[in-house]
DNA sequence: ATAGGCGCCTGTAAGC
DNA sequence: TGCTTACAGGCGCCTA
């Protein structure tokens, strides 16, 4: 599903692809499918010019000229492509020869949305071991579910959340406040390592093939996770489900390498 | 303010 | 073989 490494991975092909076009139409999927975007999302799109495209956690943001942008989440299953057709089209721009489809077979996705609050950037310096102490220190909530609340650290979902906590060596029932300082600095370092690695990777591409890049690349970190999607952890142990799911969420973890 | 649960969705896979 | 059911999960909203 995409998480930050999969919307990272899509902004920097559309950065590159897109900047400096200028749109020159737009068209949306079955109204009575889709909801509509906001009309002040759709306002003046036709005929400004795609300034650059950023990030923030799971959200895309194209920047367009004027000082609009346009926000896009991908939800569950959303995809982008450049060029072609494909089913369950629910936005699709047109950029002179240019065309982006943004495909959304589970209608998670948004478009032109108002960015909700959220928390640190994981990859900025100022996410960090005392700041996700400070972060979590009130917190009663199990770790992981702190993890996956965006307003808290913008970007992970459950496959990130679980590699990192695995890294980490922390279990991921855990209470978020019981962790010490130096768990806090060891599990940043590890949410660091892994969005990175994964991000040099162009993200996870799973079994379900839910997440291609807009030229339809799939991603390689599926291939190097320790725990998700396993019965067996890459250290070799058998591993386990909580008792109860975390956040709605099934979470694996390693019962000898996880404490 | 925080935490937990539900509903939204459909494609896939497992089960009978 | 063909049907039904469970599951996947990001996020907004609701309640306590």
């Amino acid at each position: 599903m995409p998480e930050l490494p999969e919307v990272e991975t899509v902004r920097r092909v559309l950065e590159e692809r897109l900047k400096g076009s200028t749109i020159t139409a737009y068209e949306l999927g079955r109204p009575t499918f889709y909801r509509r975007p906001p009309k002040a999302a759709l306002a003046g799109l036709v005929g400004s010019t795609v300034e650059g495209v950023r990030r923030r956690g799971k959200y895309l943001i194209l920047l367009l000229s004027g000082g609009k942008s346009l926000t896009l989440h991908l939800g569950m299953s959303g995809r982008v492509c450049l060029g072609g057709g494909g089913a369950h089209l629910r936005f699709r721009l047109v950029l002179g020869d240019a065309v982006v489809c943004f495909h959304d077979a589970r209608r998670f996705g948004r478009v032109g949305c108002k960015l909700p609050r959220l928390g640190c950037e994981p990859l900025e310096p100022e996410f960090n071991g005392p700041s996700l102490f400070r972060a979590l220190r009130a917190r009663r909530a199990p770790i992981k579910a702190a993890l996956m609340d965006q307003g808290i650290v913008a970007g992970l979902g459950n496959i990130y959340a679980t590699e990192a906590l695995f890294a980490a060596g922390l279990r991921p029932g855990r209470a978020a406040g019981s962790l010490s300082g130096a768990d806090c600095a060891r599990l940043a370092g590890a949410i660091k390592k892994v969005l990175s690695s994964a991000v040099a990777l162009g993200g996870s591409t799973l079994a379900d093939e839910a997440y291609r890049d807009p030229l339809g690349r799939a991603g390689g970190f599926q291939e190097r996770t320790c725990v998700y999607g396993r019965t067996r952890g890459r250290c070799g142990h058998a591993l386990k489900a909580t008792r109860r799911p975390i956040a709605g969420r099934t979470s694996l973890y390693c019962p000898v390498c996880q404490r």
